[in-house]
DNA sequence: ATCCTGATTTTTTTT
DNA sequence: AAATCAGGAT
């Protein structure tokens, strides 16, 4: 390797020599111009730990892809010898495409992906030895929470009292973490906690008797496989000269486990673990503490705080200068988030001159906002704006229906992506079900989902019998089933229904092993299974149920597309398992098995910002979230209010430095305009409220905004002092119409910043009261208020947190 | 088993 | 305001 650093540094000082090596030369030199000193810095960094902080627009990706081709191309690594990692599967579908444009060739074989993409794809080979077979379910969240659910029934636990949803975010939380259900167990702590452990072991149980996993199980099984088998840790180390991570302020302990077994060293192990790291240490890893905005599902910014003493050789590479955005968006974005305590310390600056001031707006309602938010969009598309140029951004996804309807009502072309998904819509579901059934016969799940899916008068009860059965004797479902006779308690004409449905499962089955192509195959379901028949004869019934049928058809249709899209690149027998040799191994009999399961693991990987569009003509409506990473010369941020953005949860939670974040992370995907709207009003859960403009308004230097009122207000209460006290003036003169709903909105804000911790109650939380005795807490509302249920009578009162005679019960 | 209706809940954010 | 759920009627 030694020979390898002496020739990068041969051709860096571009040598003497045949005209080839002019040739290669020159193509290096073509590779870094362009860059500025610390980019370059960053991409000729050779072996070792390379930390390369990055702020919003200082062209990271630029940093990412020319590293990547620059190892390549120096013959530091061979394209199979990359894992790239990335957030999103678009994000690595772009990055793939420019690395092949520095390169001018194909980049067969290189890992470039998101964490659960490599990991299934790494778990697909080696799932035998962790007790799955190749054919490994993925459940996504719906599907985990209907998992949980079941389980919180068989334990005679009532639903009411602890939601699914908590239940599933705390295994999932624990699992993030990497604590079993065992560790988890030995952990605990409080009667709650007893019951999660109960329903994470049986849950546990399940998953594995059905040969599925959840998201969090691809990073978990895969960081046990590491563990457990040396010979797999080296393996895949080895295979993996150069590993390098985007987003890694977003990454979680888990990830951050799997990258230290990959490339070995980091600091000593985390929580007693007992392998001895080793590795060549080529980890590099891009990011920004300020973006850090995932926090709520198990990301740790201290991964990247802490990397230095992780890696005490690291490289330390700082890009602060920004290509993106004018510098007046710049200083708002940095006097944001100076508010903020702690972090890196950067200064992001740009050369592209003071621009235009940012837009703030009062309007009256969300309908007045969704008003000027198009009107605003309308007349910068007459200035000749294209649409694609613009982005319009929303803390939470509910808040895009009245904007679309704007947007529709003005014709004007857009996209929305996430909210209600493509993937999650059932009848997408249900056709990947009946999919998931025949590629893994324990699939449990898929199979009550589709059973009776058209009706097929198996309802409820006969399901649960057929289960039972399966579970007592000890097959899968799918032979259960196959022997209808044989189950007890089952009517006649449940058996009847339930042989014809195997029947026909069978020769779906039968066509699947046969290796048909996975469009024909989907072909096949919907119409033999009768789904089609189903939907069009709602579609053909008069009723005002017609569109959605039909509107289901269309969606059913363009999932076959996507299938046939991915016979089409996977086609031909062997095609699709390209990449590392080491899973070349598991590769069963070359019978066209396993085409099925791979697509079946691409789809469940499948994100929301996947579906984006470019270069279309289509104004982006979107989350903050899901606009991480991207740009736009024209941003808008509806709903700037304290209680939405900062989001009231948030704010209860002592998340605010998170939500600060994620409006930083906004402000700054604005190239050009940045527009901040509010609403003195707006109806949720289809009650009015009323909240004040966003403290995060407040942040922002008064001279950087076109607000004049603002301006005023500013100088009475003192020049040049925008954060502090004044700003907050500036909120009050404002918020002047305040009434009972806005103090009420006050008082849930000072009650996760001001009041002790013990007044501070979290749902599901078991307290005593001094009147009515033992409850549990089962709702937190805005003003302070919490709902508890008591066990005495069962009833559910409101109470203020602050004043009420309750306590937490240990 | 299925359908209808009224009640309850939902809104953070997502790989 | 919309979606999901529970209970009861068919």
């Amino acid at each position: 390797m030694s020979e390898r650093v002496e020739r990068v540094a041969a051709l860096e000082e571009g040598p003497p020599g045949g005209p080839e090596e002019d040739a290669a030369g020159e193509r290096l030199q073509a590779l870094l111009a362009g860059l500025n000193e610390p980019q370059r810095e960053a991409v000729t960094h050779g072996e070792g730990p390379l930390l390369i902080l990055a702020g919003a627009g200082s062209g990271k990706t630029r940093v990412l892809t020319h590293r990547i081709a620059f190892l390549i191309y120096t013959g530091q690594a061979q394209a199979g010898e990359i894992l790239a990692i990335t957030f999103t599967n678009k994000a690595a579908q772009e990055m793939r495409e420019r690395v092949e444009g520095l390169l001018g060739r194909a980049t067969r074989g290189m890992w470039l992906m998101t964490f659960h993409a490599a990991c299934a794809r790494i778990l697909r080979g080696e799932a035998q030895r962790l007790g799955y077979t190749r054919q490994f379910t993925i459940y996504d969240q719906a599907d985990s929470r209907r998992l949980v659910r079941r389980c919180i029934e068989q334990l005679g636990v009532d639903p009411k009292r602890f939601t699914p949803a908590a239940l599933n975010g705390q295994i999932s939380a624990a699992k993030n973490r990497l604590q079993s259900a065992e560790d988890y167990r030995r952990e605990v702590g409080s009667p709650f906690e007893e019951l999660v452990a109960d329903v994470y072991e049986l849950y546990e149980r399940e998953l594995m008797a059905m040969n599925a996993m959840d998201f969090d199980d691809l990073l978990f099984r895969t960081v046990n496989l590491l563990e457990l088998y040396e010979e797999a840790r080296r393996r895949y180390g080895q295979t993996f000269r150069h590993v390098l991570v985007d987003e890694y302020q977003d990454t979680n302990h888990a990830q951050y486990r799997l990258l230290q077994l990959l490339v070995g060293g980091g600091t000593a192990p985390a929580r007693g673990q007992r392998v001895q790291l080793e590795g060549h240490r080529n980890l590099a890893v891009v990011g920004d503490d300020s973006q850090s905005i995932y926090g709520f599902r198990g990301a740790d910014v201290r991964n990247i705080l802490d990397f230095q003493q992780d890696f005490p050789d690291a490289r330390v590479v700082k890009l602060e200068q920004n290509y993106r955005s004018t510098q007046t968006i710049l200083s708002a974005a940095n006097a944001v988030i100076a508010n903020n305590r702690g972090g890196i310390a950067k200064r992001l600056w740009s050369d592209l001159g003071q621009g235009a001031p940012v837009h703030v707006r009062e309007l009256e309602d969300e309908h007045a906002e969704a008003r000027f938010v198009v009107g605003e969009i309308e007349r910068l598309l007459d200035e000749g704006t294209g649409r694609a140029e613009i982005a319009v951004l929303y803390r939470t996804n509910a808040m895009s229906r009245v904007i679309e309807d704007a947007l529709v009502r003005r014709e004007i072309a857009y996209q929305v992506i996430g909210g209600t998904k493509f993937y999650e819509r059932a009848e997408i579901k249900d056709a990947i079900a009946y999919l998931s059934w025949i590629a893994n016969p324990f699939d449990v799940v898929s199979f009550t989902r589709i059973a009776n899916s058209p009706r097929r008068g198996l309802g409820q009860t006969s399901l649960g019998r057929i289960v039972g059965h399966s579970a007592t004797v000890g097959v899968s479902v799918w032979e259960a089933a196959a022997q209808a006779q044989a189950i007890p308690g089952l009517g006649a004409a449940a058996v009847k229904s339930l042989r014809r449905f195997s029947q026909t499962m069978a020769e779906l089955a039968e066509l699947a092993a046969r290796g048909t192509p996975v469009a024909e195959l989907l072909e096949a379901v919907l119409a033999r299974s009768g789904y089609l028949e189903a939907l069009e004869a709602e579609a053909m019934g008069g009723a005002a149920k017609t569109i959605e049928a039909q509107g289901r058809i269309e969606n059913l249709e363009q999932l076959v597309e996507v299938a046939r899209e991915f016979d089409v690149t996977h086609g031909e027998g062997r095609g699709a398992e390209r990449g590392m040799g080491a899973d070349d191994g598991g590769e069963s009999a070359g019978e066209g098995e396993g085409t099925l399961d791979l697509f079946l693991q691409q789809l469940a990987l499948v994100a929301d910002a996947d579906a984006r569009r470019d270069e279309e003509g289509l104004v982006t409506l979107m989350t903050l979230h899901n606009a991480k990473g991207l740009e736009y010369p024209v941003v808008l941020i509806a709903g700037c209010e304290d209680g939405v953005f900062p989001h009231s949860r948030a704010l209860e939670e002592g998340g605010l430095e998170e939500e600060r974040r994620l409006f930083y992370v906004g402000v700054t995907r604005a190239m050009r305009e940045l527009y901040l709207t509010y609403a003195r009003r707006r109806m949720v859960f289809g009650a009015p409220s009323y909240g004040l403009r966003s403290r995060f308004l407040d942040e922002i230097p008064a001279e950087l905004s076109d607000c004049e009122e603002e301006l005023t207000i500013s100088r009475l209460a003192g020049e040049g002092s925008q954060n502090g006290v004044p700003a907050r003036v500036r909120a009050r003169a404002r918020g002047h119409r305040e009434n009972e709903w806005s103090r009420a909105g006050q008082a849930s804000a000072r009650a996760a910043n001001e009041l002790p911790p013990e007044r501070v109650f979290r749902m599901g939380e078991d307290v005593v009261h001094a009147a009515f005795g033992d409850g549990v807490v089962t709702g937190v509302e805005p003003g302070g208020v919490i709902v508890v249920r008591f066990a005495g009578d069962g009833s559910e009162r409101k109470l203020m947190a602050e004043y009420a005679p309750v306590s937490r019960r240990r």
